[in-house]
DNA sequence: TAATAAATCAAACGTTCATTTGTAATGATC
DNA sequence: GATCATTACAAATGAACGTTTGATTTATTA
């Protein structure tokens, strides 16, 4: 009955994090959701903080291990070729949007509390949600910076934070009636997944700023 | 001592709301920060919840002011010229990054908190706050459709939605220490506005994704 | 100055919160 | 079949929650 249990919890706690935000959310919601005794939580994760943890540390892992393979494998096969910044994008983004294939309708729920923790401020929920993230910010980095070999490290950064952006935005409209902006339905789909790998390659590969310096005559 | 007391909740919970969250902020919390008594936000605002959305009403109005009057101005002069994608988007994107000089420090506090509701997903919450912007969409929306003529408006509604997740995140993140990918501070300035400005240009302005259908022979 | 309205206050309302406790059921090992 | 650690359970813990109350102070009007 352990894991059974505990995967139940994980489940309802997805769901409930997903849509009423960690605060909103009490573990008595959980535990009823889940069909679980009260003190189960607190018995198998230690804490409500512990438990949203452990939600994450679920599914990241394998989503950020497909990332990394994914340019891994782009970097071997175009070795002594021109790299492509399409291509290192799509690596970073298909996985994360792709994360429904891998988990079924539970993955639509993770996605939306992805989106919604880049929004979250504080600084423990904050900086232990962002170290799962670590292992690709190290692959992704470099990997951008080589293709875009012309951008300061800072604009590269800032560019990512956009990219980063418009993932977390996309992954939480899509899982809403009424997204704003004119209130019309996102669906998730292979056409969305495109458009945002075109926005963000063509944001990315845009020519630097002008400095606004005054000019030499 | 009414106009004051209400203004220095409004501050307060401005603060408080987008440091730890509405729901993570409890109204002790804030008439002790405003050092008034605890009685004062329901008599003065009637809930917590009209409290928030008192909160939004007092900057958003402003902020979307200057938004539609640029815009307006920016569709005068470029009457029977060319329309430019770069001045719609800067329409849109700078009067929201600048208010911080509309309204000081506090508005640096309360771009955070809009940065928030953004991934918000409690419907109630969630639709008093996007009316507020329901002017913002009646402009924009007929403006990208203008300078981008080639797009269906399917494709405008996903970009746009980038365009505010990049937006939303990037207001979010340049309050933090710690804002991960490498936990470099982000600052706000008027390079990081252009930085946006060109990343969003670039990306509204991307070639629409090649249908996949088969070619014909 | 007396009467009226508006704002502030301390105290309490009933609920819900995360967490803990002690006991009962369960499953594996000998 | 007895031993023992693991898991499940109902019940209770004290603290904190949003909100309301009724008295008191402050400000306005007559």
């Amino acid at each position: 009955m352990d894991v059974e249990t505990k995967a139940r919890i994980l489940d309802s706690a997805e769901q409930l994090f997903a849509e009423y935000g960690f605060s909103a959310t009490s573990i008595r919601q959980i535990t009823n959701a889940a069909d679980v005794n009260i003190a189960a939580v607190n018995y198998h994760f230690g804490s409500k903080e512990e438990l949203l943890h452990a939600v994450f540390k679920r599914r990241v892992g394998p989503i950020n291990t497909e990332r990394v393979k994914t340019l891994r494998a782009l970097l071997e096969e175009t070795k002594d070729g021109e790299p492509d910044l399409e291509q290192v994008m799509r690596a970073f983004l298909e996985p994360a949007f792709r994360a429904t294939e891998f988990y079924g309708s539970q993955g639509a729920k993770f996605l939306q509390l992805v989106g919604r923790m880049h929004s979250e401020t504080n600084e423990q929920l904050r900086s232990s949600f962002f170290q799962l993230f670590d292992e690709v910010a190290q692959h992704f980095g470099p990997a951008f910076k080589h293709v875009l070999p012309h951008l300061s490290t800072e604009e590269i950064i800032w560019r990512v934070h956009f990219v980063i952006g418009s993932l977390a935005h996309i992954l939480v409209c899509t899982q809403m009636t009424n997204p704003g902006m004119g209130n019309v339905k996102i669906e998730r789909s292979d056409a969305l997944l495109e458009a945002l790998v075109q926005f963000c390659t063509a944001g990315m590969a845009a020519v630097a700023p002008t400095q606004t310096t005054v000019q030499s005559v």
